[in-house]
DNA sequence: CGGTATCCTGCGTGATACTG
DNA sequence: CAGTATCACGCAGGATACCG
């Protein structure tokens, strides 16, 4: 394995700007993510609603991807008890932090594609 | 496969939405690419330069990042002819372009990590 | 110095069927 | 309605050795 330059201030820095950037990643990161996160900027929506406005999920996938946006604080899962039953699921103030983001991502996606 | 939704304006516009962001994410996605993005926003660096400030990464793959980045348009490679050989690296219009949000995935995660 | 060539492994994702 | 349970698989990523 290489050497390290592990006094080099800048390395430091650097290093603190990859983990930012690797953090975001590994949570907005996973392939419906974005798109989940994109809905629910527009507000609350049942589990109904976003499986179908994301035509493509596999319910597998979108359950699997609504877990792990749930344990990472950026939204909440609200279960109502009712016959037939109901969830909904909403950004948490963390999510919500993250609209910027997306609309980042989003804009300079916008921008550059269409080679 | 379940019913799409595809008269509905609404959805349009999040799939264009869906589009830039998934966009965005494949040509910044991959493992490395964050980190040696980062560090060409200082500057142009050798290929040396550039392995050795990433420590962690194999020179498999740093040079097939590098490849997918040029093949991308994010970065130019420079090869000198001289003996012995060099290459730099440096980012063209569009990568530079990145930037804006390059940095807005490093703030978010500087601020919501440490749990 | 700046890479290639092989081989290998795990994990993220998908298809399909079933359930409280 | 809102999910689970299984099975399967490709491919991004890593280890290691070699090259012009």
């Amino acid at each position: 394995m290489r050497k390290e330059n592990s006094t080099n201030t800048l390395n430091k820095q650097q290093m603190e700007k990859d983990c930012g950037m690797s953090y975001t990643l590994s949570t907005i990161g996973g392939r419906w993510k974005p798109a989940i996160l994109w809905r629910l900027t527009h507000g609350k929506m049942r589990y109904s609603a976003l499986r179908d406005s994301i035509p493509q999920v596999t319910e597998r996938m979108l359950v699997l991807q609504l877990r792990e946006l749930e344990k990472d604080g950026l939204i909440k899962r609200l279960v109502y008890a009712e016959v037939p039953p109901r969830v909904e699921y909403e950004l948490t103030e963390k999510g919500n932090s993250l609209k910027a983001v997306l609309n980042s991502l989003s804009d300079w996606g916008a921008k550059n594609r269409i080679s």
